[in-house]
DNA sequence: TATTTTTGTGAGCAAGCGTTCAACTATGGA
DNA sequence: TCCATAGTTGAACGCTTGCTCACAAAAATA
């Protein structure tokens, strides 16, 4: 009953979701949008609403896809977690030539103070890389690659602070020798926060 | 000769830098502008020739105000710089009851990509508060407070990255318990990075 | 085939944008 | 006192913005 959607909303989707990474929500103004997507305002409007609509499905989709998609490959699947978390890190600044348009989280957490309503979808993503992290952690530490009383909850949380810090240092453009050696750090930083010992500590 | 100039310059600066600072160069529009500063677009125009103009100026005076004087008070002129470091990650979670508008040089660098003249501005503001975790962190070996074999210059870009993460964390509104711990996170993580032993060492 | 339903198309709207400028006001020197 | 100079004012300009809607096109149903 009816026309077929004559496009794929995965794609729509995907080249909305790049090019609110380059120019931010504020940025991209609807003409670009057309641009980008190929798709007319009519349509748009008639699937998403607004382009505050757009944004908030391009947001999810990036949660889904290349958040979700990132933290299982680099943190919850490889074999040597430690290995994960460092590729996790360096597969943010070897992005090709041209420069990285950075992390739609990081952009819109930013931007959030103007975008409300994406503010959700932000803690959801960076809800995700934290859990990551302490997946990561946790199977570090117990195949005994970290000290025995890592403070796990703490270091995924100093961690997601060091990559969120990552991807502003690459978006402003620093040498890739310094978001290295940023890496290193992240990595030999890992270990240095432990758990305090509790009186009531019966494990 | 000639008319005065009826407004105080650093004042209109001071509040072109708050208006940026909450709504970014993008979001804050010339009428905005106009009502925060009080200033005519004529005298706007008279004396910042642009919107980016006023911009750069302000990003200027951010640097030259509150950067330089936030690295002078905290990391350069304390005694124990250790705790030096420790406020100046705290003060900028403890800022009152209203939302906390980050860093304007955090926010710059993620807008950075549509505004490409604010580059420079951006990279002298990370470049001094990478000096000032440097100089700390200097002070603080001297002192016998670190390893003495501490990687300052690897320490500071790592802290440097760590404070950028905690501004995007605190942007995007995360609770404070949380910032807190990014906080102990850094100061456990100094001393994590030492140099590496060269063939060539003679010192 | 005729009708109903869904989708695509793109010109066009009001509102807001960054910017300009001619008229106006104050000041110092001749 | 008059003029040259510097600064203020705010209406208005051309454009762009986010968004709408009447119409055309295609598919499903009768």
């Amino acid at each position: 009953m009816g026309r077929r959607q004559l496009w794929d909303q995965d794609e729509v989707l995907a080249s909305a979701m790049r090019l609110f990474r380059h120019r931010g929500y504020a940025g991209a103004s609807l003409r670009d949008i057309e641009e980008a997507t190929g798709l007319h305002p009519g349509s748009l409007y008639r699937t998403f609403q607004s382009k505050d609509g757009l944004f908030r499905a391009a947001l999810d989709a990036y949660n889904e896809r290349v958040v979700q998609g990132r933290v299982r490959v680099h943190l919850m699947e490889l074999a040597d977690p430690l290995a994960g978390i460092r590729s996790f890190f360096t597969s943010t600044i070897e992005t090709g030539a041209e420069p990285d348009p950075g992390c739609l989280l990081t952009n819109t957490a930013v931007e959030s103070f103007t975008l409300p309503q994406a503010a959700v979808g932000v803690h959801h993503g960076l809800a995700v890389i934290e859990g990551g992290f302490a997946d990561a952690l946790t199977r570090a530490r117990h195949r005994g690659d970290t000290p025995p009383d890592l403070d796990v909850g703490a270091t995924a949380a100093h961690l997601l602070a060091l990559y969120q810090g990552l991807l502003v240092l690459v978006r402003a453009g620093l040498p890739r020798t310094t978001l290295h050696s940023v890496t290193d750090g992240a990595m030999a930083s890992i270990g240095s926060l432990r758990t305090p010992r509790k009186q009531d500590d019966h494990e």
